[in-house]
DNA sequence: TACTGGATTATTTTT
DNA sequence: TAATCCAGTA
């Protein structure tokens, strides 16, 4: 027998979906298709992990099989084993397809990006159970990890030392501040904040100081940022430290500047896979498409819809031009949704429809019509956490959900508060995200400070920062004497203050900085023959900085003594990192504190309530899902509105009502106090865009025929009145209706405002005569026609 | 140097 | 409202 081409690559492709039976056809193609550029818009939930972690599988089990056409030189024998095992197991269709395996692709080969620790942490474990220890030569981690990693080996092209230390947003803050005051800047034309976002803009598009300053043209703040920016990037280099924004820039700027170290990288990576590929700036996205020139092996995934990070420098732009950067690019959208119902999904194609710059795509599901989207309208804040908490304890009550199942979203922070002490109120579970983040701590912030100057002395920031603490009567004034005389003699403040008897002006100040100095001698020495543990016990004994803590809980009556033992667990976050890092080095566990959150290890665990912002949201998903302040000036922002940023708040609007699997409540207040002030509002416009036939709601909308002259916009009327759905009898008891005066127990006489049917009770709100107004459960309230 | 009070000012956040 | 920051005082 001797098989042709076509019957064989026929074959070859029966068996790959057999093996890959359990995707859709678009995912098929995304994991079959590895060579070449290759753009997959893959919708909320779509599967799109799923994918990617299937076509790295594919790669190294496989290579390009699916695209090499060429008979393999035994094709009999492969083709006769390839017919026996098609009927049979998962791993009989594997052994066969492995003999047609072209090419596989070796481990270290491959390279994939992720933006957030808890992605590529996801990754490498999913890859680890798909490919075993194999798994654990990829290239996978964050832009950031991944740059520091390539940084450490060459940044020295750069004149930077493979130590620097990586600066947090607060070194960044100190830095900035300090520069800004030096030349006088004047705080109220210009803050703060705003420089540091200016600069990291320009740093995200890969402009040094003097190109920004070229790109300011006559615009003064912008001039004054870039005169402050090449300042601040001249200190960064004397203290031999790179901010975030460094991180990927510099890597650019080795790749660009030195082609034999971009080459070397071109040439290990023989596939390149990023992942929420709407969220690169610019910097990253030349960074792609520089590693990824040459072979053009390139897989982005993404979703244009998703994308709600262009206040950090995100461009929509990426991913809506990849076809530009890579021409020969094949697009493959992923449009099944396997998470929400029907009209979930319904309401949020209808919602992002709405936005004219995007690649277009429509999610479909299997699952049914599901459950309407319930939209409530509460009279103020209280009313609206109170009715959450009393819907959650209904639920788990019925045990129809787990506290788990629940997710609270909201625009912006400050509204988690009200919905916080309903949960308390009511005795529920919750977490919250956000907030003090372990690291950002005080005494954390300052034991990492010391393990920062021990590592490198030439980190001015850090070292400033522990000078005086605990009190080592070196006071403001010689700190800034120490800091002029470093940066007039181009040396480090280490340097200086080590050699401070030979500058006068510091006067007797010079023996304490050079008492200081030997401290961090002293703990430098440690270091060298001890483990990292032992060193960091070390120098939190030495400098006193236990010691100090201790005196301060005291002093303070704190009986818990919070901070030291803040101090302790980062101590067993050493350990932990000594037994499991493979290079458990001080650099290297500074550099895993400076990109590490905590928030990546936290999750999961208990059964509680999820309270988050719909940013931090974004990836996740919750059987039932609250949206609160679904209000105009809220979501979509007053900024947004002002500043024409509609569409990337319709995103988000898309983003928030894609987290829900079974149920979405959408909440919209009648009035609600925010930064202490009391405003009526009206409901978000995004919701006018979701059709009436998805929606359930609890009170009556006209819509007026005029459009709004001011705003142009169709105004609505509401009113409360008559849920959709009329009433039914519920267990005996009378049923009343919106209107009806009643009677109570307790509260006295009444008018029904809103009557509403809900698990088999009815949910009045009722104005009292008293004047307040109350939501009570028909079967708890024993009411009576008044 | 520690404390007090008045002013100020509030998106979204990972690395 | 609530947190934070700065200036002024003890």
């Amino acid at each position: 027998m001797s098989v042709s081409t076509a019957q064989f690559n026929q074959k070859k492709r029966a068996l790959f979906e057999k093996y890959y039976g359990f995707l859709n056809a678009p995912q098929q193609e995304a994991v079959r298709t590895v060579r070449g550029p290759l753009l997959v818009l893959a919708g909320a939930g779509s599967g799109k992990t799923t994918v990617l972690v299937n076509r790295i599988g594919n790669l190294i089990l496989f290579g390009d099989a699916w695209q090499n056409e060429e008979l393999p030189a035994e094709a009999d024998e492969i083709y006769a084993e390839m017919c026996e095992a098609e009927g049979g197991s998962r791993a009989k269709i594997r052994t066969a397809l492995e003999k047609t395996a072209v090419d596989p692709a070796r481990p270290y080969r491959v390279l994939c990006i992720t933006f957030t620790n808890k992605a590529a942490n996801e990754f490498k474990e999913r890859l680890q159970t798909l490919l075993g220890d194999r798994a654990n030569d990829i290239w996978a981690g964050t832009f950031h990890s991944i740059c520091v990693r390539i940084l450490r080996r060459h940044i020295d092209l750069l004149g930077y030392t493979g130590s620097f230390t990586i600066y947090d947003t607060d070194d960044v803050k100190k830095l900035i501040t300090a520069i800004m005051k030096r030349r006088h800047t004047d705080e109220k034309m210009l803050s703060v904040k705003a420089v540091i976002s200016l600069i990291s803009r320009y740093k995200e598009k890969g402009y040094d100081a003097e190109e920004m300053l070229m790109d300011a043209g006559k615009d003064d703040r912008i001039v004054k940022t870039a005169n402050i920016y090449g300042e601040y990037q001249r200190e960064l280099k004397q203290s031999n430290a790179l901010d975030f924004d460094d991180i990927i820039m510099l890597t650019d700027k080795l790749f660009s500047e030195f082609p034999e170290v971009l080459q070397k990288y071109r040439t290990q990576f023989d596939y390149i896979l990023v992942d929420e590929f709407q969220d690169t700036n610019p910097s990253q996205n030349r960074l792609v498409t520089m590693l990824g020139g040459g072979k053009e092996n390139v897989c982005v995934v993404g979703d244009d819809d998703q994308s709600i990070y262009s206040f950090r420098g995100a461009t929509v732009e990426n991913i809506l031009q990849f076809d530009r950067a890579f021409p020969r690019a094949k697009t493959i959208r992923l449009e099944q949704n396997y998470r929400s119902t029907g009209h979930i999904l319904d309401a949020a194609n209808a919602v992002i429809a709405k936005n004219r710059e995007r690649k277009g795509k429509n999610l479909w599901t299997a699952a049914g019509e599901g459950e309407l989207i319930r939209v409530e309208r509460p009279t103020n804040q209280n009313e609206e956490s109170s009715f959450i908490a009393y819907e959650i304890k209904r639920k788990v009550t019925s045990g129809e959900c787990r506290y788990g199942d629940f997710a609270v979203l909201y625009r912006v922070g400050a509204l988690s508060n009200n919905i916080e002490q309903a949960m308390v109120k009511a005795r529920i579970p919750y977490r919250i995200c956000g907030g003090l983040r372990f690291n950002e701590r005080r005494e954390v912030k300052d034991v990492i400070s010391y393990l920062s100057v021990v590592n490198n002395p030439a980190d001015n920031v850090r070292l400033r920062r522990i000078l005086n603490v605990p009190k080592r009567a070196i006071g403001d004034t010689t700190a800034s004497r120490l800091e002029s005389i470093a940066a007039a003699e181009h040396d480090s403040m280490y340097a200086i203050a080590c050699r401070a008897n030979v500058y006068p002006e510091l006067g007797k100040a010079a023996n304490k900085l050079i008492e200081f100095s030997r401290l961090i001698e002293s703990m430098r020495d440690y270091a060298e023959e001890h483990t990292l543990s032992e060193t960091v016990e070390y120098i939190v004994t030495a400098s006193g900085y236990m010691r100090f803590l201790a005196e301060e809980a005291e002093a303070d009556g704190d009986i818990e003594h919070e901070r030291e033992q803040n101090v302790r667990e980062l101590l067993s976050t050493v350990r932990q990192f000594e037994d499991s890092a493979e290079n458990p080095t001080l650099s290297a566990f500074l550099e895993e504190m400076a990109l590490v959150s905590d928030v990546d290890s936290l999750e999961e665990g208990q059964d509680a309530v999820t309270l988050m912002t719909v940013h931090s949201a974004k990836g996740l998903e919750f059987p039932v899902v609250f949206l609160i302040g679904f209000e105009d000036g809220l979501f979509p922002s007053l900024q947004a509105i002002m500043e024409g940023g509609i569409e990337e708040e319709r995103r988000l609007a898309y983003v928030a009502i894609t987290r829900a699997k079974r149920m979405l409540y959408l909440f919209h207040t009648e009035s609600r106090m925010l930064y202490g002030r009391t405003e009526y509002r009206s409901p978000s416009r995004f919701l006018a865009e979701i059709p009436d036939e998805h929606t359930q709601k609890s009170y009556e909308v006209r819509r007026t025929a005029a459009p709004d002259p001011y705003t142009k916009r169709q105004t609505e009327e509401i009113r409360f009145g008559r849920p959709r759905e009329t009433a039914r009898p519920a267990g005996g008891q009378t049923v009343f209706a919106a209107g009806d005066r009643v009677k109570h127990a307790f509260f006295g006489p009444g008018e029904i405002l809103a009557a509403q049917e809900m698990g088999g009770d009815m949910l009045y709100e009722i104005r009292f005569d008293s004047g307040s107004i109350k939501r009570i459960m028909g079967s708890f309230a024993k009411l009576q026609k008044e």
